[in-house]
RNA sequence: CGCGGGAUGGAGCAGUCCGGUCAGCUCGUCGGGCUCAUAACCCGAAGGUCGGUGGUUCAAAUCCGCCUCCCGCAACCA
């Protein structure tokens, strides 16, 4: 064996909120990758973190009322909290706000600025004054500002820059020469035929809008842009430093593998490497866009109520049943789904039923007839001995082929299959008919030998994946040999056997989810209204004018999906136009002639190129939206 | 004509790059077997014109054209 190193990560988990089962995909993943390279022999060092900066923390930390350090500390320590509930092997948690990693963070930017590949530049666009944004000429609509359609004005504001252009060429030069850089392939495509044929535009690498961030050292009206100061981490974490760096990073830089979702991969494949090019540090061997786990058909969202948290997954099924189920049923490049059913289903019929029960009937026949000591060497003497044995070994050079690659989906099948191919054996040479006949003692125990060895590699083959099962299966198999080699151990003396997983009665515990979730909806809703919305005077209302309005016409927008433009007589004689997100559950000829109440001194906006001059009052009632109608109330009136 | 992903038996997916060996896998359903085991395990069966349509070809789930529907992202939920 190898005492090669492998240095791999997964993205830092960015502290807004504390992850879902969806961003914990990732962490589950990379400690799989960790725990098979660690069996294969190599000398593994696997980080994670949490991804500390940036404007939304500072926006987050202000409406939660604390410091944004404060804010940061209790997400970070969320994070890791799910992280450890998972079982994952990180040897380190880096947080970006680790005073090594921020000092390290400053020089690589001064370093980078003093040797020319970062510039004080400006950034030019076209500037909103009363939005206080900038815009590139092809965001505004119709040469005015898309937010609020009002003229713009150029303006120019004092920026740092990476110079991106002048490492495009050396980059794709990279790609080219190590064609498993970036995987999936299709993720690669991605990036050349959408960012580095047209062309790199420098990248702005500051921010002077905010200032939760790394400061610039000789320049503090600045901060380091958030993505300079969290990709960096893959190195400070290590101990790099332009000054000199650790041996601990000499040893582990490049990095083997970055794990990383789908939607980051630009970050990893473009502006990563560029930096270290720039640095004159290696770059990383490869990087992983691994898909994402959605909700039912839904990407997972607070609002739409379909959030699964990995720590609650835990306490309801088991540390290993939340494993097995995100590496057995997430395919490679194509977005997986998670629900409750779903994942009862492969427990009960993955881990119940195919491993679990193997496990356990092979077991108790080895105490019920042998008192729990069987011995064997290679007894290979029926057809399907050999069968069962051939399966064995295809098992194992398949299972290499597809954890190198990071197929893990693919790979549970295929262990499963194996699995099966050992149920199917006990039924091929009935042990319990064997047994009522002393002559066959010894094709007995040939059998039973054969199948705890079976059993012996499925725990080995399943280690990164479930690694407290396989403990209890070597614990119940009474021997520790971690080898994926047959015949290895020549004599068992097995424990008794004890169901590794229980079955869940799907019906039952579904009833009671939806038992729960319906109470938590109960108590939540008027709580959390009350918690979050600020209280107003009357004054503040006052500000607010509402009338009521008669729908005089309406009709969709073109290129618009949730709109409808409607035209409405609201009592001044002249008529309002107003853009309404109501489109997916009204038709024009749902609303016409009917009358509304609409927010008639709101500011105009422009949306798809109508501009909309007030809002009309809506419910939002779950997932559905109810029109507030007042009808026999005459166009004009004011509403108090 | 914004960008991209998808549509394959009841459900979830593989197969599409490189046409034939393709209609496959898991779950579910039905029938049978077995009793060592967690109502489990083993065997068998039913069920699909591979979204529609037109073309290329001896041959199309697979290649090409057009169309329909779904899902992300972006632009718009004022």
């Amino acid at each position: 064996m190898h005492n090669k190193k492998f240095y791999l990560t997964t993205a830092i988990a960015y502290t807004s909120r504390k992850p879902h089962i969806g961003n914990s995909y990732d962490i589950v993943l990379a400690d799989m990758i960790a725990r098979y390279k660690r069996m294969m022999g190599y000398d593994v060092y696997f980080m994670t973190g949490s991804d500390e900066h940036g404007q939304k923390i500072e926006e987050a930390a202000k409406a939660a009322g604390i410091s944004p350090k404060e804010y940061v500390d209790g997400v970070s320590q969320q994070i890791k909290d799910v992280w450890n509930c998972l079982n994952t092997s990180y040897d380190k948690f880096i947080r970006t706000t680790d005073d090594d990693h921020v000092a390290v963070v400053k020089k690589i930017f001064k370093k980078l600025y003093e040797q020319g590949d970062i510039y004080k530049g400006h950034y030019e666009g076209k500037y909103c004054v009363p939005c206080e944004s900038f815009f590139t000429p092809s965001q505004l609509i119709d040469g005015k500002c898309p937010d609020c359609g009002r003229d713009v004005i150029d303006s120019k504001e004092e920026a740092y820059f990476l110079k991106l252009s002048k490492y495009q060429d050396k980059l794709l030069e990279y790609y080219e020469q190590n064609p498993d850089f970036i995987k999936p392939e299709s993720r690669k495509n991605e990036m050349i035929n959408n960012f580095l044929k047209p062309g790199l535009s420098d990248l702005c690498v500051s921010r002077s809008s905010f200032t939760w961030g790394v400061p610039i050292d000789f320049d503090d009206k600045h901060i380091i842009y958030v993505w300079i100061d969290a990709l960096s981490n893959y190195i400070t974490g290590i101990g790099y430093d332009p000054d000199g760096s650790s041996d601990h990073y000499k040893k582990n830089w490049p990095a083997d593998l970055h794990v990383i979702g789908k939607d980051i991969v630009r970050f990893h494949t473009i502006y990563w490497p560029i930096i270290l090019m720039a640095l004159g540090e290696p770059l990383p061997k490869q990087v992983l866009g691994h898909p994402w786990v959605l909700s039912g058909d839904d990407k997972m969202s607070k609002s739409k109520g379909n959030v699964l948290y990995a720590d609650d997954l835990v306490n309801r099924f088991g540390i290993d049943a939340v494993r097995y189920y995100l590496l057995s049923e997430i395919p490679y490049a194509q977005d997986g789904t998670i629900t409750y059913e779903m994942f009862i289903n492969r427990f009960n019929s993955d881990l119940a039923n195919t491993l679990g029960n193997l496990v356990n009937r092979s077991i108790a026949m080895t105490n019920k007839y042998f008192g729990g000591k069987v011995k064997g060497d290679n007894n290979i003497t029926e057809d399907c001995d050999k069968d069962l044995i051939a399966t064995a070994n295809e098992t194992i050079t398949k299972y290499y082929a597809l954890m190198d690659s990071y197929h893990n989906a693919e790979c549970a099948e295929l262990i499963m299959n194996f699995a099966k191919r050992c149920n199917k054996y006990i039924d091929e040479t009935t042990p319990w008919a064997l047994a009522k006949d002393e002559a066959n003692k010894a094709r007995l125990e040939a059998v039973l030998y054969n199948l705890l060895e079976c059993i012996r590699i499925l725990g080995v083959l399943l280690t990164p994946f479930i690694p407290d099962s396989c403990e209890k299966i070597a614990q119940q198999l009474g021997c520790d040999v971690k080898t994926l080699t047959l015949f290895d151990v020549k004599e068992y003396d097995v424990n008794e056997a004890v169901a590794l997983f229980a079955r869940i009665d799907t019906a039952k515990v579904l009833d009671e989810i939806a038992k729960e979730l319906e109470e938590a909806a109960k108590a939540n809703t008027p709580a959390e209204n009350v918690a979050t919305v600020a209280q107003i005077g009357i004054e503040d209302f006052a500000k607010v004018e509402l009338k009521v309005a008669k729908i005089k016409n309406c009709e969709p927008i073109p290129k618009a999906k949730k709109l409808l433009k409607l035209t409405l007589d609201d009592g001044s004689g002249k008529d309002r136009i107003v853009a309404s997100g109501i489109a997916k559950w009204y038709t024009p000829d749902d609303l016409i002639g009917k009358s509304i109440i609409v927010v008639s001194n709101l500011k105009p906006a422009v949306l798809c190129g109508v501009e909309s001059n007030g809002m009309i009052l809506a419910a939002d009632a779950g997932d559905d939206v109810k029109v507030i109608f007042v009808d026999d109330v005459p166009a004009g009136s004011k509403v108090r």
